[in-house]
DNA sequence: ATTCGGACCTGAAAGC
DNA sequence: TGCTTTCAGGTCCGAA
């Protein structure tokens, strides 16, 4: 589930809520993101550093339910629940978050296009897609929005990065700002699992072109959405819009 | 350097 | 009504 936009949603929301508040005689000074992980500091300098992967939730006052696996109790009564009904997802208490935060491409609400071109240019010999969601070229595109941006950026999922020209490329960056804004403008998406720190969906379903529409008309020329296996994961792209 | 399959888990939906 | 298969917002590892 979580991709930057979903995890961007639950650390605005939690900073407004636990900034301040005490856990264990430590009080919260921070709720930050780095690509997919959001990070909780504390005044000792120590801090919580959680992954939601595929089906992690993390709810401020959260019901506990059967995929509940830890619940931090804040001194004021309060608490704060992780729920992960696959299991993948973790968490950890640092010292410092300096190792935890190594290995990662810049942020993509952060990157400029002179940073991605060099990235292209690095990265010539492999597919568009998969570079996209590669969290040490670029951090924080998973699938969903991988797709999404592709198609508004018209180019297809296969496409080899070096045979991108310069307004293709500007096309990709231009859209992995807009679309990534825009999906945290609607607090991200719910497919099935995904909950923001209130326990709401995020509302961009409904905003979805390509990601979960195979067979679906495409909605710029109504040709039928196709689904194809890349890197192991789902593309979905319109064949007409996007060709190679 | 890149791609592939499998691994980690659970549960919902679709197929037969 | 079952029983089986497929699929899922992520990442890591080892083998081609």
């Amino acid at each position: 589930m979580p991709e930057l936009p979903e995890v961007e949603t639950i650390k605005r929301q939690l900073a407004r809520k636990v900034i301040g508040k005490k856990l264990r005689n430590r009080k919260i000074t921070n709720v930050r993101r780095r690509a997919k992980l959001l990070i909780i500091d504390f005044s000792d300098n120590s801090s919580l550093i959680f992954h939601l992967k595929l089906t992690g939730q993390l709810i401020f006052n959260g019901k506990p339910s059967s995929s509940t696996r830890k619940v931090f109790y804040f001194e004021d009564g309060s608490h704060l629940t992780f729920n992960d009904a696959r299991k993948f997802g973790w968490w950890k208490k640092v010292k410092g978050t300096k190792r935890a935060e190594e290995g990662f491409g810049p942020e993509a609400l952060e990157v400029d296009f002179k940073s991605l071109k060099t990235l292209f240019k690095k990265r010539s010999n492999t597919k568009i897609k998969p570079l996209l969601m590669d969290q040490k070229s670029i951090a924080g595109i998973g699938n969903i929005y991988s797709n999404e941006i592709l198609f508004a950026a018209r180019i297809h999922p296969l496409r080899q990065v070096k045979t991108l020209s310069e307004k293709e490329a500007w096309q990709i960056f231009h859209n992995v700002k807009k679309i990534l804004k825009k999906a945290i403008q609607y607090r991200g998406t719910t497919e099935q699992y995904y909950r923001d720190a209130c326990g709401q969906e995020g509302d961009y379903l409904k905003l979805l072109k390509v990601y979960g529409r195979e067979g679906k008309k495409c909605s710029r020329c109504g040709a039928a959405i196709k689904r194809e296996k890349i890197g192991g994961r789902s593309a979905y792209f319109c064949p007409k819009c996007q060709p190679l």
